[in-house]
DNA sequence: CGACTTCTTGAACGCGCTGTCAAGAAGTCG
DNA sequence: CGACTTCTTGACAGCGCGTTCAAGAAGTCG
């Protein structure tokens, strides 16, 4: 079935792409339409006949930005040794390896911040969130499995609980990041997390 | 000098705390004047005379939430042994220990709330929450350099690095958890954290 | 070419919000 | 009592927002 009518002007993938880096530095309510329809060059009643309303164009959005986040985890967990992959993946929501205060630099995680703004007055939102929640601990008990089968990591606790703590470690940094970021504190930190995995 | 007038109807003192609760409960962009008029009993005209606009308002309740916080905190960790206490700690803001499903209890630590809604946009907002996490890893690193005296704390890492990733801890579990807590998960994440603390 | 479908454009609607203000009420002070 | 100050009340102004819609443009298909 060949599809009629006339075609789009502009790419779907992209503006969404777009769109996620603006809602990733400004916030869902702080976005109005109108910057979504500057920044994208797309108007109004397209972005509506494309993506349905600011909601449904938010949350795809955040799916988008997971998807591509967890392929990037699992590339990044799939190494030998595990502790120093682990330790870029703590340091990364946060950017502590690229310059901060750089403008428009998206801040923390879109998933930490969706679950501040819209969970859990939201509930597809909220489903979005926990999907993520979830797919992150199943992706790093399977790793923290691994870590400890080889004898690098501390068999000491579950790698589910050391998963779940991870991360609420990485969330958290995210989050308290936004307040301005103390590198030197934040990465020692993080090396005390990952020296307490150590077998 | 006495003051002269027409004296307040309400107490202010009561109305910040009530307000307080709100905006705890619903964030500062979803609460509105209206809800608040309705909820204090007091009419809007008088709120804004006496607390001036709703940022204002908002951010006075923030900082005396965290006061209470912290007063509390300080009374909490001022005991032996200390690791009992600081898993109190932990397991409060996202309060493991009551029942979650409480129609209007309010959702996390309202300081980690204003981070992931008005920082880093907003500098005043800024500014009160960075004072609140540095006076929470103070408080904690006092408390972590005890418990390495008394030889029940790891000497393994800085009592400053501990404090500043209990830090990321307790705010990571506080966001998470608004989509929804898995007590048993969460509370063998927080005994994993404690564990790896001991000496 | 003409019928049909889909996309584009930008004006306009309706809503809820924050903040203001004028008139009156309730006190103190001389 | 009369002047003065502060608080209360509720209407209302003004604004920005998300969303809709009608008219036109640009394609496909028979």
């Amino acid at each position: 079935m060949v599809r009629t009518g006339r075609p789009r002007e502009f790419d779907k993938d992209q503006a969404l792409a777009r769109a996620l880096e603006l809602f990733w530095s400004r916030g869902y309510g702080a976005t109005s339409i109108q910057e979504l329809v500057d920044a994208l060059g797309v108007e109004r009643g397209s972005l509506y006949g494309t993506f349905g309303d600011k909601r449904r164009f938010y949350l795809d959005a955040v799916r988008l930005y997971w998807d591509v986040y967890e392929r990037h985890l699992v590339a990044a967990l799939d190494t030998t040794p595990l502790l120093p992959a682990l330790r870029e993946v703590l340091t990364h929501p946060a950017r502590l390896d690229e310059l901060v205060s750089d403008v428009g630099v998206p801040q923390g995680c879109l998933v930490g911040n969706t679950t501040a703004e819209l969970v859990p007055h939201d509930s597809e939102a909220t489903e979005v969130v926990s999907r993520s929640y979830r797919r992150f601990t199943e992706v790093l008990t399977d790793a923290l499995r691994r870590g400890q089968a080889a004898g690098e990591v501390t068999g000491n606790a579950r790698p589910e609980d050391q998963a779940q703590l991870l991360l609420y470690v990485v969330q958290g940094l995210s989050l308290v990041s936004r307040a301005g970021l103390d590198r030197t504190a934040a990465l020692a930190a993080i090396d005390t997390a990952i020296e307490a995995l150590r077998a």
